[in-house]
DNA sequence: CATGAATGAGCCTTCATTCAT
DNA sequence: AATGAATGAAGGCTCATTCAT
């Protein structure tokens, strides 16, 4: 009979109750930051919910009072994650140069934070495979990565080159970034050092500048 | 078995569908046909063993009875999907021609191939990503993949290149099959011929030809 | 990593497993018996299926192969315990006898079965109050029951009656009986024999007989 | 509050709906006055305290301010349900008339009370199947009614009844207005009209009045 | 008196895997 | 070789309740 069974919670010691305050949007960023390490070392299917907000030092049900669902707080990370690239790349291009230069620093920032966050990477692109609206964040991305690009060449007054050729570069800068990160060329037994070599003339081609001269010309 | 196996719906009797014994080579192949579908459409996590077996006409037994577990029969699709793909470019290889019309064959039968299985390269990627065995495995085809870029250019005479440029080449044409395949291209509102044309000299390149002239230059 | 951390729960003693096998339906009755017992004891909100599963012998997972969800399973014992009071009314019907005689009968049958699930019923109301299809349910039986007092009067050539006049006598037959069986007459110290008449003799009177003299007239 | 209160929509500035301090009676009557509202709607178990503290505008811990749990505040709803109900049943006696008059008006009453509560009905009677004290209180007012009708016969100079066919008269009458606030008796393809009727009859027979003649004697 | 962030037990459900037949 | 009923760990998520402010 339900009442003489009433489970009542609060039956246990009180001294047990230890409930953290602070403002929302603090536990939000711990959150996101704990699920940012957790993808990065587990992978998205490897990590869940308890598990992030337990590293985040909270309880279960903390977490979703700030995301509706896993999926939520990995875009969330991965908005993080561009965020902080990008604002890496703005950097870079304010410090101003040769075009060259700008490249070079452009993809050794974009290297690093690949190699950081190889596996954050890894979870966001198993989301992106599945989920529409990640989908479409990534590839709001991209495009205003290759607005920037045309932006960049006509402030330097470079001649045109057409879209289809900046994405091409994008894709070889990100995919060889991840190359490296994940270890592969290192498994192929190939230098790093030419592969950033090539991929740094070819941006710097596409911002207008010469590419200077290189061996794997 | 699976990629190269492609529509086979349901020309014979149902009845003939499921023999309740049989070779085992042709049980394997039957569960690793199915699965490459199955995973096609729903991605690794998407996809579960007593489906796949079910699709294959078996029950969720005798699934184990030929994979040990899940990422193995995964693998299995890849390696047919990788074969598949080698005996493509071996063909196009042996029907010999100039450089360039090699390369444009060999970008078509790549692209056609990421298209027609896109799902199964992203659960093939997510698992690559979690699981060592298979990022064995996918180096393993990199490697054989650059040793034919040197031995053609060997044949045809041509000068030789870092291999860490050939690298550089496969990755810029799996990423980009991959963009093509994944919509990524078509939602950026550009143009794939003109992609697939940068693709196709770079290549040429490689292979010793001069890559011809060409708008994305 | 995940292929290093990859769980193996296959790693557990294999001794420790003992499936039961059986005949699916055979499993299912089981469930439902458990359940209906689960229910009678702890009410709708407090079973679970994990629970009932338990209670049946089986792994949790076993429910599901079996039903969709909780609500399912209460429907089907509901049904069970709907099946069982009709086949009780119908034997009384067949014994023949006066209607008085038939009507005390009846009365003896919804009593003892409203008393021996009583927690079922209170479960199963407090599903219908929430569960359309639960209620959808219910109503046919209730128009069973209408169509059944009719062909009675009809075969007993009795005079007819307002099919309304039936339903308010079958609603205070089943809340009499409800009453009865929750304690509630117990409770406020009356005795469950007048009551028990005065519904015996209102059911007697729809069947055709007279009812008989009673001390409630 | 709950079931008086009927509309009272936004008739204040929204700024006014929510004082932050008020008289404690004034906060637990717009508690309960939300608890009603929401357990009509929602059910028992469909409804949460956080959801009712908001929708009274308090937040969570408010509600603990003021009830121990929910099971309080149905309970108070529950009384607030009750004594709405009684002040009715009250007001239709001190109207005066005739037995058969009065009988009507406590039928129209008591029907439209049910009618517009069916919900907050239904939530208590899953209460009550489950919490000892809610029955109790449940009795409690049976026994008002029962002893009420008795008074009333006294009053009315009629003869004597047992308690016993009271209390049958009482479980129709409720039953009865529940089957057609559930919607039971429309789903039956029933004419509430005769339902009503009879029930009138036997209420005003109760009151010591004939009954009148009807069609469906 | 009121707040609202935080709690955490526990529910429902899935699915890779096993094993008696 | 194949079956398929059964397993059970584990994950996503809810919500009644607490307590520091």
């Amino acid at each position: 009979m339900a009442p003489a069974t009433r489970t009542r919670p609060s039956a246990r010691p009180p001294s047990a109750r230890r409930p953290r305050r602070g403002r929302p949007e603090e536990t939000r960023a711990r959150l996101v930051a704990a699920a940012a390490e957790a993808f990065e070392r587990h992978g998205y299917h490897g990590t869940n919910s308890n598990r992030i907000a337990r590293a985040a030092g909270y309880a279960p049900g903390t977490f979703y009072k700030h995301f509706v669902d896993k999926r939520e707080i990995l875009l969330a990370a991965y908005e993080e994650w561009v965020g902080s690239e990008w604002r890496g790349v703005e950097g870079a291009l304010r410090s101003g140069g040769r075009p060259d230069d700008v490249a070079g620093r452009i993809v050794a920032l974009v290297l690093r934070h690949h190699v950081r966050w190889r596996g954050l990477r890894r979870a966001l692109h198993g989301l992106i495979l599945e989920d529409a609206e990640a989908r479409h964040f990534h590839r709001e991305q991209r495009r205003r990565q290759l607005d920037l690009l045309r932006e960049l060449r006509a402030a330097a007054a470079a001649p045109p080159r057409p879209r289809e050729a900046d994405a091409v570069l994008l894709f070889t800068l990100e995919r060889t970034c991840d190359a490296i990160a994940n270890g592969e060329l290192r498994e192929l037994g190939l230098a790093r050092g030419p592969v950033l070599e090539a991929v740094r003339r070819a941006i710097a081609e596409a911002l207008g500048g010469r590419g200077g001269a290189g061996p794997a010309r």
